[in-house]
RNA sequence: GGGUGGUUAGCUCAGUUGGUUAGAGCGUUCCGGUGACAUCGGAAAGGCCAGUGGUUCGAAUCCACUACCGCCCACCA
């Protein structure tokens, strides 16, 4: 044996090295070709400060396959890789590391505290490199990006300015998210809810009874609302009212809307416009006046009397007790609601009115033919037209749905670290400018004095731009003009809104075209019970860089790839993992045997259609052109995991328990045994990358690297259906005699006598005498057009063949007889449903042709099996 | 409340536009002799495709309703 090749394959082994030999190659690198459409795909950046995760996992796993199925087609494809600066959870994690020694960001001041999260994400970018690198992807590193580099920054800022000059950003006094914790505001979405079990507050309240959850806001109400068509209060709309509070006085005037539901409470809420969403709405409309009472801090303000200083839950029980001294309080119940929380840090969120940064997505700014368009309407409309295909499309409705209901974009957060708001103010007059730079000179009052908005802008802003900030824009580079739009986008669906709507909506604006043409999302991965993988649940937690340790990455590859649908949610657990490092065990077996029986002189041999000859190789060779059609045509349609099931059972179940089976007798043919191997190592590359690739080096006639050969194509001269079905029918007689056999009880090593009455097919079963007898265990094996039953034997039917197995004593006539019986009763039940199918006008008249002369073939058929079982039983 | 996905073998899931007697992996049972693989091989058991009704010659697949499970969005103070 002239390979040293182990009898397991060990994946740590290679995988290191392997990587490091296609980084060298230069093949992530794609050649710019204009003759040729490239396809793209822009990777989503990880944040700089993670660690590998499933969700990184199953994305790179997934792209990957797509470039590297594309490359091997010939296709200049470019897979662009970075990582985000994340601003909130990257801020929120070295303020952690700075707490630990003892300090706040305070403590150092925005320019050191800077520096440390610099330092920090420096380190940790490294880390999520390599791991990417572990999972295998294939992307190009040369063009690596960073959403915190000058030219992102750049493009960050030239796109705010051009915003702001078309006047689609803003800055307003609106009630926005505000998170006490972070000390910043978050987006709509960036807020999420949590069912909490609550009181709710029954007060008296002048006039009224009224419920809240939060009575300490009771000292910024300016207003009572109710439902316009609400009998009870019909007489009080418009009136003003004193109510008696904790701190003396205050009036109200009694609103009607339609936003207050009369069957919740008594009817009537107090309006508290400066610390709830729907209070500020309320207020707008009808032009009430609101009065702010909660900082920034999340404490009571300095307007709040003794509460002053408090935190609002500080600020509740004081009050609570206060008002019970009054006599305020007519009951206390239990309740259950949702309260919103920061989705970074827990912490609840506190509505307030602040002055913010937004971006109008009403206005209409994008130049439309002769009209314009607001960032919203093109959005909507790219997608309604098809210009961006969502996949799975189910999700085209959540998208619209979002999409119709979304308000101003608020963009400033008072976060330190994330790209700095390009406005600057006039120490003089105040006015504001925006400009990439420091501007020189006041263009209202001349002073030349100015001073930075402090903010940050939403880190959603920056990966927006991704796309084309990454291939160079705002410079017209070639990359750009090559590459955008990209071609795929995927990514999980969990962050459809957070960032696929926004990158949809910025490029329309930046650029005025889409920012790829697929959005391909695909689903979470659950641990085995399906809940969602948490951390405060470690067992149930799957490291994917612990289990690419234990299993390989191949065989974590499949795992995430496999079994699962776009847009659905994926169980994984280890044994699964398991099972694919056994998958890939058994193709470096296969590829090890086939190896085995190949010369070195064979290898060197180009494959002829002359070298094609036993019935196994024809058999082989046209299941293997049915796999390249439609492994290629599920790849194109994004059916990635059944392209994978597809490889799975052809390399399993045809290739090594059949095809390598037979190859070990007179059947035996080095140049399809290697032709076979050849074309689905390329084939499963995609998939499994390391393993594919070390086998290459054995298998290649060449020295070159598997992930840059050529894909397979499906070839016509190599089809041959009716010898594969002819082998099919080997297969049946090989395993309807294991079967009988093991249903007797005959014991594994012994060689026993057959004879098939094998009709039509006889010449082609003698040929396949030699395989039939090794893999059914024959010592002996007669075949003849017809021949008559020997005595005590059992009869196995087969469409138009018979096999006798002469087995003497273990023969049973009453239990055969049974057997024969059961038999039959079995293909009587499906000769009924075949008769009752042709019997049937509609079916002969409306089915199609193909299928009604099927369903005539198999008729006669099971006719003719039947009149068999009965031959047997009459002769028993 | 609005939307949306699921319900198929003991478990995890496939099943593309309706068209063989519904498949796989794991697990289970029995048997292991064989020139790659025990991370293996051979044989087998196991299903009223959630329920009801409809469309159709024909439904796991299409439609309607129901039941349970899940997710997203909105939100009631």
């Amino acid at each position: 044996m002239k390979f040293k090749i182990e009898p397991a394959y060990e994946a740590k082994k290679y995988e290191d090295k392997i990587y490091k030999s296609w980084e060298k190659s230069g093949l992530f690198t794609p050649k710019i070709d204009h003759s040729k459409k490239p396809f793209t795909i822009s990777m989503p950046p990880p944040n700089a400060t993670g660690v590998l995760h499933l969700g990184h996992a199953v994305m790179l796993a997934i792209e990957d396959i797509m470039i590297r199925h594309q490359r091997m087609k010939g296709v200049p494809a470019l897979w662009l890789p970075g990582t985000d600066h994340a601003s909130i959870a990257t801020q929120n994690k070295v303020e952690q590391l700075i707490e630990e020694k003892g300090k706040t960001k305070y403590d150092l001041g925005r320019t050191e505290f800077l520096k440390e999260v610099k330092k920090y994400v420096e380190n940790s970018r490294d880390t999520i490199r390599n791991q990417i690198r572990k999972m295998g992807a294939s992307c190009d590193w040369t063009r690596e990006r960073y959403t915190m580099d000058a030219g992102l920054s750049d493009a960050v800022n030239e796109v705010f300015i051009r915003m702001y000059e078309d006047g689609l950003i803003y800055r307003g006094n609106r009630i926005v998210n505000w998170c006490p914790r972070c000390e910043s505001t978050l987006a709509n979405d960036e807020v999420e809810y949590e069912e909490k079990n609550d009181k709710l507050y029954w007060i008296k309240y002048g006039p009224f009874t009224l419920a809240t959850t939060r009575p300490e806001t009771k000292l910024g109400d300016t207003a009572v609302a109710v439902h316009p068509k609400d009998k009870r209060y019909k007489d009080m709309v418009g009136k003003k009212y004193k109510i008696p509070g904790v701190l003396g006085e205050f009036e109200v005037i009694v609103v009607a809307d339609d936003a207050v539901d009369p069957e919740f409470g008594s009817g009537a809420v107090k309006v508290t416009p400066a610390h709830s969403f729907a209070d500020f709405e309320i207020a707008e409309r009808h032009n009430v006046p609101s009065k702010s009472v909660i900082d920034e801090k999340g404490r009571m303000k300095n307007n709040c009397g003794k509460y002053a200083g408090m935190t609002t839950l500080e600020c509740r029980k004081a009050m609570v007790r206060d008002m019970e001294k009054m006599g305020l309080i007519e009951k206390i119940e239990d309740f259950k609601h949702n309260l919103s929380v920061c989705y970074r840090c827990g912490s609840s969120i506190e509505p307030l009115i602040s002055k913010q940064w937004f971006i109008d997505v009403d206005k209409p700014v994008i130049k439309d033919g002769g009209t314009k368009k607001s960032i919203k309407e093109k959005a909507i409309e790219v997608v309604e037209k098809g210009e961006i295909k969502i996949l799975p499309s189910r999700f085209k409705k959540t998208y619209f749905h979002w999409m119709n209901n979304l308000h101003d974009w608020c963009i400033s957060r008072q976060i330190w670290f994330g790209h700095r708001i390009p406005v600057w103010y006039c120490k003089g007059c105040e006015h504001p400018q925006a400009s990439k730079e420091k501007p020189s000179k006041c263009e209202k009052c001349g002073k030349k004095e100015w001073k930075r908005d402090p903010d940050t802008l939403d880190t959603w802003f920056s990966s927006g731009l991704w796309t084309f900030s990454t291939l160079g824009w705002p410079k017209e580079t070639e990359d750009l003009k090559y590459f955008h739009p990209t071609s795929v986008m995927e990514t999980g669906y969990d962050i459809l809104f957070f960032w696929i709507a926004r990158m949809i909506m910025m490029t329309n604006y930046a650029l005025n075209e889409i920012p790829f043409h697929t959005v391909y999302l695909h689903g979470l991965i659950r641990d085995r019970t399906g809940q969602k993988m948490s951390k405060s649940r470690p067992e149930t937690c799957i490291d994917p860089l612990e289990m690419i340790e234990k299993y390989g990455t191949d065989a974590v590859r499949l795992s995430l790839m496999i079994g699962s649908g776009p847009g659905n949610d994926m169980r994984l657990y280890e044994e699964k993992i398991a099972g694919y490092r056994n998958f890939v065990n058994k193709i470096w077996n296969g590829a090890r045997f086939a190896l085995m029986n190949v010369s070195d002189e064979d290898l060197k041999k180009e494959f002829q259609p002359e070298m094609v000859k036993s019935l196994a190789d024809k058999w082989i060779l046209t299941g293997l052109q049915q796999l390249i059609k439609e492994v290629d045509s599920d790849l194109n349609g994004y059916k990635f995991s059944e392209a994978g099931t597809k490889i799975y059972e052809f390399i399993w179940k045809q290739y090594c328990d059949w095809y390598l089976e037979i190859s070990k007798g007179e059947y035996k043919n080095p140049y399809v045994l290697i032709f076979v191997l050849r074309n689905v190592l390329k084939l499963l590359h995609p998939f499994v990358p390391f393993v594919t690739e070390k086998l290459w080096e054995h298998a290649s006639p060449s020295k070159t690297l598997l992930i840059g050969e050529n894909w397979p194509e499906h070839n016509k001269k190599l089809v041959f259906k009716k010898e594969a079905e002819s082998m099919e029918l080997i297969h049946e007689i090989i395993t309807g005699i294991r079967s009988c056999r093991a249903e007797m009880g005959v014991e594994a090593g012994k060689y026993i006598r057959a004879f098939i009455h094998g009709g039509k097919y006889s010449e082609e079963i003698d040929k396949n005498r030699e395989p039939i007898m090794r893999l059914a265990r024959l010592e002996t094996l007669i075949v003849e057009e017809t021949m008559k039953k020997p005595e005590n034997s059992k009869a196995i039917i087969l469409k138009e063949t018979k096999i006798y197995l002469p087995l003497d004593a273990m023969v049973d006539a009453e239990q055969e007889m049974v057997r024969l019986k059961k038999e039959l009763e079995a293909k009587e039940s499906f000769l009924k449903i075949i008769e009752k199918k042709l019997n049937s006008k509609g079916f002969i008249d409306k089915a199609p042709k193909e299928l009604v002369g099927k369903e005539q073939e198999r008729l006669k058929e099971t006719k003719a099996s039947i009149a068999r079982i009965k031959e047997e039983i009459k002769s028993l």
